[in-house]
DNA sequence: GATGAATGAGTTTTCATTCAT
DNA sequence: GATGAATGAAAACTCATTCAT
């Protein structure tokens, strides 16, 4: 059954990633029914999800939205669990590598950081919803609702925060950036001062926007708030 | 939830309850054993709901645990979502105030950030399976588990950043800080920071640990990021 | 959960077994309330199950029946499995109950004989229906419906055979009795040869009566087939 | 159910099929194709209910096990019920059919006999689950989980009755016999007294096995219980 | 006022059966 | 004629809530 998931996930996910090429040709069009059927499930369940919380959506509900039977419904996802870690884990996947496309397009560190500022605004706009539902039900788990979800988020959520570590390091090197922290921990401060900032925003829209200019943030970690 | 915690809890509710001044006589024996018996009942479901999270407990389980009857936890609370919101409320003054007394005993700016962030350690680690109830399902919520939550709480998370916000302005004004941002912002920032790392500590304490010298935390504010 | 149900099941039988003493005062009007309920639901449920077996009958159904809600019906049986065993075990336990009694009225072993057959004929008369869902559901079990069930039923019917091995090892001792078999075997057989006449009048009554005379099964034991 | 009673079932059922003399010959290619493919419908069918009960298995399970498509079954049955009731009356008949072999291959009414009950054993060890099947949940039916079943089946059994009796009855005239009881009853006695011997063994065949001697059970009818 | 028995709507999940390809 | 995707009725079981005692 692990197994069985795993392959869907695997499938669904290099579609996902697979650009424009001629691959697509290579699923027939069974293939690609099942697919598009798959994700309407996962966009139905979506759309429910964040709009009333993992445990006040039925089955039925998602089945109905989607507009499968149910019996359908459990043919793709072998329970209700499966069906949210499906889709988490999806989401997730997308917009780390959102964000690590933002940081890879631009040379330079500095620029590097503020693609990614850029990026993580875009993201949340796009996807407030959906980020609601991650905060409200996913984060914090180990003895949450879907324990085991984590495991695999954290792992790609590490991975990204290696990846920015990276950058930070290199800009040391570079002395672009001065030393003063570990470039892992300066990872998860800039994370933090962004989600801190979307957090406003989600918020009071109005009152707290996400900044247009990345500085504003940035300058947060660049200038020093001590008086020498 | 250790003894410790349960203790803690009740000292500070009696407080709640108290209000100012020695009011506490104007309470008939009637009352204080209703306030009593209430608490009882907030108790018993912080300690489930922690365990579990707030769809895995049941009305009757928490009055058993109580040691009520199902139709008195009833008379308290007009129902699950309106006992939910009571305890989180509660306990978000809670830590608010610890929070603000940890600003408040120390003169120095620089002191007063010291202090909050030694506190938030302290809060954190003493609560930590309540945090992650807070966080998996209170958090940005207004569509979550328990809709109406939120206003209640976010008023005194804005009051408790304005205080802090009020810190960071006097230590600009007495120029012991730059003016390198809005001070509410700072203070959201500095708020954002130390969750970062206390997020880092509960999913990996070994690995992790939250660092004793606040400075660790501070200094990533403190000190320019950017060369010159 | 056990441990409830083992009361119940106590409680239950006690009553079941217990005589019509005064000891009945000792039931609150509430318990005796119960213990009716309890009773109104076996019955429905044995009507239900007689009628359609137990895969074809649902909990609904039965609570249905006996003018319970599904609720209800849950609060006294943790669930089907529960009911049907309950149900089970109670008949079993009331039919052998019944034998023995027919056993212990007589003194003369022949006699003792006699009066089993017949007993075992009148149980079957007024039990028909209980008796088929027994043979068809509990019976022969081990990998069953209801795993488990066996245990109490096998012990109580071999404690019953021990009981039929005593009356053939007392006549085969005042030599009233050939020695021509194993006591525990002549019970086994005595019990198979009945069974045999009642399943052929379960299956035609009207050509196959069971035996007004009881002689007319014991005589296949006690003359000998073979001449010598 | 292991390769050799595979292989039995084979070639026994198609033995049935080919019915008396070389009218193997009619059967076209086609129709003989057909009678292969419904036998490894009930092959599958036989081992998956002897394993977990009729209930507890799915008509998808038996089309995967039997490597045909869902909808090819139900070309061959009409529905679970149908299926279940082809397979039962292929096997009781297989079974009965065995037993009078038993009986006809001998000529002495006693050796008949003897041999009868070793076949019985015989065909029990080798069919244990099977059996277990048949009393779980299709014995003392028309009113059970496959109504109808009986009506074929009670017809094959009282006809091996009838064949036993004459054995009786023959014996009887040969003077081998007393006359102490209608042979038919005779028969019906002897098959529930094996029966009770392969009850007590199945249930602990450590303790009661089946025994070698076929006198064992036979001595209880030839030999008189009673002293004159 | 306290109690807890009773309620029944609502949830997840299964599976026999159909029918378009 | 074979296939197996799709269906949806139906089952077991839970639990927030009410209300008679």
């Amino acid at each position: 059954m692990n197994k069985m998931n795993r392959e869907n996930r695997r499938r669904y996910l290099s579609k996902e990633a697979r650009g424009p090429g001629m691959e697509i040709k290579k699923l027939s069009r069974r293939e690609r029914d099942k697919l598009r059927q798959r994700q309407e499930m996962l966009d139905a369940a979506l759309d429910l999800f964040s709009e009333k919380g993992y445990h006040n959506v039925s089955m039925h509900e998602i089945a109905g939205k989607a507009e499968f039977a149910i019996g359908t419904l459990y043919k793709f996802f072998k329970n209700k669990e499966d069906l949210y870690k499906a889709l988490m884990l999806g989401l997730c996947e997308k917009f780390q590598s959102e964000l690590t496309g933002a940081i890879n397009e631009k040379q330079d560190e500095v620029e590097k950081l503020r693609s990614y500022i850029r990026a993580k605004g875009e993201v949340f706009r796009a996807n407030i919803s959906v980020i609601r539902l991650y905060f409200s039900e996913a984060h914090a788990s180990s003895f949450n609702v879907v324990s085991g979800l984590d495991f695999e988020i954290q792992k790609s959520r590490r991975e990204f925060f290696e990846s920015m570590a990276k950058v930070f390091a290199s800009g040391v090197e570079k002395k672009i950036f001065n030393n003063i922290a570990d470039p892992f921990l300066l990872a998860i401060a800039l994370d933090s001062l962004s989600n801190a900032f979307l957090d406003l925003w989600v918020e009071a829209p109005d009152k707290y926007p996400y900044p247009e200019d990345p500085d504003t943030i940035l300058n947060i970690l660049f200038k020093g708030l001590l008086v020498k």
